[in-house]
DNA sequence: AAAAACCGTTGATAAATGTCAACGGTTTTT
DNA sequence: AAAAACCGTTGACATTTATCAACGGTTTTT
């Protein structure tokens, strides 16, 4: 269950982990499992943990005035699902995280992270990596954006990450390119 | 000149920096100053260096295939200046940073940077402050451009960055909501 | 002092995208 | 096995936003 968190941790830092240290891993990160639908975060609540995708889907969105969902992030296996500004300024989310297949997660609270940051410092190598990835998709994604019109955000989105498109329904990607299900079937229809 | 960064660096930790520390800090950054419409960065090149601001202003865009111009981020005083993705990667910058006024830096190398974190901690605390604010406002900015319509941007960045509205004119700012000048001025005009 | 560049606005029109309603074919739930 | 929910598509139409051209008032440059 833990291996391919190890796996993962070991190909994001420069030297492995020794086995003592990935025994305290182990024992620092809960298994959750998340059936299909069921909330890993909620509108509200403050966000406590991150979680480690082992396997299934989960997406994170908001809901507007009207009960439109838009969505801001898409997670499968090796990514990291959670709300970070709430996590951080300990603020309720204005976020829901939902499983969107049935999922099983590797938890850790904030606050024990830090704690294993101080007693590995290759996790905290780990996290900067993870952080400037983050910073740098982030930029890219905000740059289409604001850049491109809905089509050649699409093909970007496609092109870089397929993996998503195999995985989601249209109306999901449409979301989370800030489009309708419709303006993206005329899209592809066209193309 | 250096007490505005040292200032900034002091309000970003725990504890303040130690006059040693302080000493090494400003060994650390070099004083340079640009010109209103000069280059900090132009696309192609590697971006090198991160610029504190001490005084002034600037712009970071990238220039699209009909030459219009998309403005990314705009920095003022006590921001950071530079394209992140390309200090990391390596890689020529897809944008340009130019200085809309007269700009005082403080600049400093990745890898400088890198070797002042492991000679004074506490600017890697900073660091890791900066990020995760970075991290949340793009968030932040991310979920705006997706969900609401451009009056809604409007209104929200006009309420949290009443700053640049003062600083920059109106077509940078419809630029970086990424909306047309034309667009900007009736939708101030009907509000 | 004159010329040029810059800036915000407006009008007319075009293009992009959203909204609403309906459909048929799936898949999931009961 | 039947019912319900889900999903992508399409048509008709409305709304939002972009485009292009022009203007007058500034500010900056020469």
């Amino acid at each position: 269950m833990h291996d391919k968190l190890i796996t993962y941790i070991n190909q994001h830092i420069s030297s492995n982990l020794t086995t003592e240290e990935e025994e305290l891993v182990k024992t620092f990160f809960k298994y959750k499992k998340i059936r299909k639908k069921q909330y890993f975060l909620q509108e509200g609540e403050v966000c406590k943990n991150v979680g480690f995708v082992v396997s299934g889907a989960l997406r994170l969105y908001s809901v507007d005035d009207k009960g439109i969902e838009h969505i801001a992030q898409l997670y499968i296996e090796n990514y990291w699902a959670g709300d970070r500004e709430s996590s951080i300024t300990l603020q309720p989310s204005a976020y829901n995280i939902d499983a969107w297949e049935d999922t099983e997660l590797l938890i850790i609270s904030r606050a024990e992270m830090l704690d294993l940051t101080e007693k590995i410092p290759a996790i905290l190598q780990m996290l900067r990596l993870m952080d400037e990835r983050n910073a740098i998709a982030n930029q890219r994604r905000l740059k289409s954006t604001i850049s491109n019109t809905a089509e050649k955000r699409y093909e970007e989105f496609a092109e870089h990450h397929p993996q998503f498109i195999q995985r989601f329904p249209q109306h999901i990607i449409a979301s989370f390119l800030g489009i309708t299900k419709e303006t993206l079937s005329r899209i592809k229809k066209q193309s």
